[in-house]
Parts: structure tokens; C-alpha cells; sequence
DNA sequence: CGACACCTTGAAGAGGTTCAAGAAATGTGG
DNA sequence: CCACATTTCTTGAACCTCTTCAAGGTGTCG
């Protein structure tokens, strides 16, 4: 775990704690969430070698776009990211968000370009990993092999949450169950179980659960009236979790 | 392709060319679909390899349910398999139809144990290869690796397509994109571009779109109507294509 | 301080759901 | 092979949730 206070919302991180060019993945304070989970030594010194670069990417600005030439995967090492399809009518849909640790563009792999949007939703820095070392690696590592098929087809599970919340919830429960997971995925981190900041925008928020920008800002005000959350702005805390797990499990009278 | 006419509805399947238990990728007529896509002959044995065992699964059966110890990955040799997860409150989200040459249960990999149910809508063979082996001869056979990526990465590509879908899409449009992308699967295994048989009812329809059967039925029926499709019960025919795509598109009034 | 992006709130309207009833297909057992 | 039960599908009417359109408020950054 980090150093920082367990109780402190995401509200402001840190710049890199280093800047070297070359990845030390063994020093990295996120190597507990990052490609190298439970490799030994030895296996995160072969990881150390497939990060050759980091790049920066700026607010607003994108990693990749859909329909950029594959070359690498990314691992977050500061900031946080978007990911979003677009469609031929204008249609956007954004289908993740994603912290420090996560990996992005393996929608990349299948057909040598990526298929969709990789957005920094602030000032962000990635691991850069090109996908032919990591793959020649993977051979000899055999348990870096496993743990890459492990994230891939946990991105998998986790889309398949998505199509649940899309295709099932109402617009509270995607909503409690959007910033469940978030805080969830902030503690892990060493964040507040309780606070956080919201890194998004209300339209990011409602592409992402399939609503419109005021039924995300409706529904935030009618969970603050009912004291289950506090919402300034981007700012949220949950005054009551246990409720909010109750509209999530549907246990609020909807049917 | 197989030796089936190309203008046939994918109304009546026959059973398994041979049911040795001993599998011949190279001379399955689903080759071509499946994980040996564009391996070498060489390569293609290692994989046979690995499947070891075929299974039959009777309709309504589960091949593996959400929890089940993960032990392998299965290609569809006969049959058509629906994927759903299910939640405390009995909500129940069909994540996915699956057809011949595809594989099911990569979700397992993450955890080593499947989080969803894979459901055969009717009787249903599938070829079964065991991940240990899988993930070794992977390790040895690169090509292997890479398109077993391939398709892992290519189900994440199509998850966020079923999350555009449910997220932007409004219940005319939803349709015709399921039926365009069931008759385009279809094709490109020999069968109509322009009939198919629906091997789903019209609830598993409405779980996997985010809308309720009644919708879905009433939709059927208005683009009947409209001349764009004939819709008896399971049977489906489609007149205007190009009327279905526009609707898609967005190119029908809805914003 | 002013411009701009972002957020909130209200009122009217549309699309999809719910509830209900009946019709059509499918399966089962005699 | 037919009768009956069951499942699946269709259609109507009332209702509800979310969207749309509109206006004003809040925050931020040059």
C-alpha cells in the first residue's frame, strides 16, 4: 500500500516519483495492482525489460485513437483515462474508466489496430510495453503469460458488468453502482472509502451507464436529499454505503 | 466453407460430421472459425494436442455456470450457446450468443472460476481444451499464443459494441443491429445473408438488448410492417438490408 | 473580470415498461 | 395421431422513467 493517508479522497496525486525513462517495476508503488501482481523477482525484472518508455499525455489529449496502428499495451502510472467508442453518426460511448495500475489497448490486439479511444481525463503518464517484447517474453515467462490472460479476461467480466448495469438497472442503481465500484477501485489504492473526486465529467458519467448529462445530475441531487450522499460538484462522499448497496442489489422497490 | 448451400437458412443443422472423441482440427469444416484460424498445418496439430475430449451438451444444459471451477476453454462444433450472468435479486443479463467455431469461457481465466453461464439454446457439441495444456503449448507454439490473444482481445472489441448498443441505442435500432450482426456471423459460415432462424426466444432477444420481450416482439412487428423484414415466429427473413443498416446508422429520424 | 465549460433544475414529451388477455406453436401422454 | 398442457409470441392500454428543451447557476482559467 502507499504512503499516503488511507482516509484521503483522490482528490490531489502526485507527480511521478520518478522520471527515469526506464521502468524500475520492482520500485514502483503500484506494482500491487500493475502487470507484475504476484510475479516473483526475477519474473518483474523480465516485465522491467518490455517497459522500455513512459509517455506523458496531456488533459483532453489521446494515448491512442481508434484505428491507430496497434504497437503496445499501456500501463497507468499516473492519472486517470477514458476509453470510448465512437460511431459513424456522431454517436459516442464511453466504455471504461481506468486508474493508475490498469492497463489499456488491448482492444488493440485482435485486429492490429486499436478499436477504440484511449482519452486522459488529466495530466497523465503511462508504462509504454510493445506488445511484440511482451508477447516473445510471455513464452519464457509462462506466469507473465497467465497473468496477462488474467487481465484480459477480467476486462472481459467486467464488460460483462456493464451490459448488466446497461441492459437492466434503472437510473439509480447504475448510478450507485458507477461510484460503488469506484470507490472500491480508489481503496484498493489507498484511497478514502468514502470520499473521492470525480475525474469525469456528468456527460462522461452518463455515456458511460447509458444516461443522459441531466439524469446523472438529477439523480446525484436525489440521493444527496435523501442523505445517502453529499455532492459538491465533483467532489462526493457517501454518507451511507450500506443504502447505496441496497439499490444496487435492487432492493429498493422496483419490482 | 462447408459443402451447404449458401442461400440456406441456418434452419436445420446436422449432426457432427464424425463423434470420435479424438478431435481432427484439419479436417473440421470449422477451421476456419475457430482457434486455428491461420495457423501453419504444424501448428495446427499442436493444438489438436490439446483437444483431448469432446462433450455433448443437451439443450437448456449448462456447459459451465457461473462459479464453476474454470478448467478449459470449449469450441463450439454444433449448436448455438447463450452466455448470461445472473444477480442476487434475480436479474438476469444475457451477455452474448455464441455460434459454431467460437469459443466460450475465457470469463473463467481471471478468477479460475466462470462468471457466467454458458446455456446451450439447443442440442450442442463442443470440442473441450484444457487451459493448462492450452496456456503450455501456447508457450510453445507462438502463432498460438498470439491468436488466442486475438480472440480474447476480439470479445472485449465486441463487448463494447453490445455497450454502444445498450447505452445510445433506441429499441428500433437495437434490433436491427442484432439481427444484422447474427445474419453476417451466419454468412460467413455459409448460410443466407438475407434468412435466418432465431434460436433464441423473443425474452433471451430482450435480456441481451435491454429490452423487454413485449418490445421486442412489437418491434419485430412494426419493421414487418414497414416491409423491411418478414417475421414468423423464428423465422426471419430480411427484404430490405439496406433499410436495416440505415436504421442502425442513425439515419432514421431520431435525433 | 469575462468567457467558457460544466452543472442544476423545471416542464413537457417520447419511448419503453407493465399488466393483461388471447393466439400460435410445441411438447407430452394416451 | 389427437387432446391437452405448456411455452412462446402478439397486441392493446395505462403508466412511468428518462429524455428533451430551456434557462439559469456555478466554477475555472486565461
Amino acid at each position: 500500500m502507499s504512503a499516503r493517508s488511507a482516509t484521503q479522497a483522490n482528490g490531489c496525486e502526485y507527480p511521478p516519483v520518478s522520471a527515469d525513462a526506464r521502468a524500475t517495476c520492482s520500485q514502483c508503488n503500484l506494482r500491487e495492482f500493475c502487470l507484475p501482481v504476484g510475479l516473483s523477482p526475477q519474473e518483474m525484472y523480465a516485465v522491467e525489460d518490455v517497459v522500455t518508455t513512459r509517455r506523458v499525455v496531456e488533459k483532453g489529449e489521446a494515448l491512442y485513437r481508434d484505428g491507430d496502428p496497434f504497437t503496445s499495451i499501456y500501463a497507468i502510472r499516473l492519472g486517470n483515462f477514458k476509453t470510448c467508442v465512437n460511431t459513424l453518426d456522431g454517436r459516442d460511448q464511453v466504455t471504461g474508466f481506468h486508474m493508475t495500475g490498469e492497463l489499456l489497448g488491448m482492444d488493440g490486439i485482435g485486429t492490429n489496430r486499436h478499436a477504440c479511444n484511449a482519452i486522459a481525463l488529466e495530466r497523465a503518464e503511462v508504462c509504454v510495453m510493445p506488445y511484440g517484447q511482451l508477447s516473445t517474453i510471455s513464452t519464457e515467462v509462462p506466469a507473465l503469460q497467465r497473468h496477462f490472460h488474467r487481465i484480459m479476461s477480467r476486462e472481459i467480466v467486467r464488460e460483462h458488468g456493464v451490459m448488466l448495469l446497461l441492459g437492466s438497472m434503472r437510473a439509480e442503481e447504475r448510478l450507485a453502482a458507477f461510484v460503488l465500484n469506484l470507490v472500491q477501485r480508489l481503496s484498493a489504492r489507498g484511497f478514502s472509502k468514502s470520499e473521492l473526486v470525480l475525474r469525469m465529467t456528468r456527460e462522461e458519467i452518463g455515456s458511460y451507464l447509458g444516461l443522459k448529462l441531466e439524469t446523472v445530475s438529477r439523480t446525484f441531487s436525489k440521493s444527496a436529499e435523501e442523505g445517502i450522499v453529499e455532492v459538491k460538484q465533483r467532489h462526493l462522499r457517501m454518507l451511507d454505503t450500506e443504502a447505496l448497496k441496497r439499490i444496487v442489489n435492487g432492493q429498493q422497490c422496483h419490482n
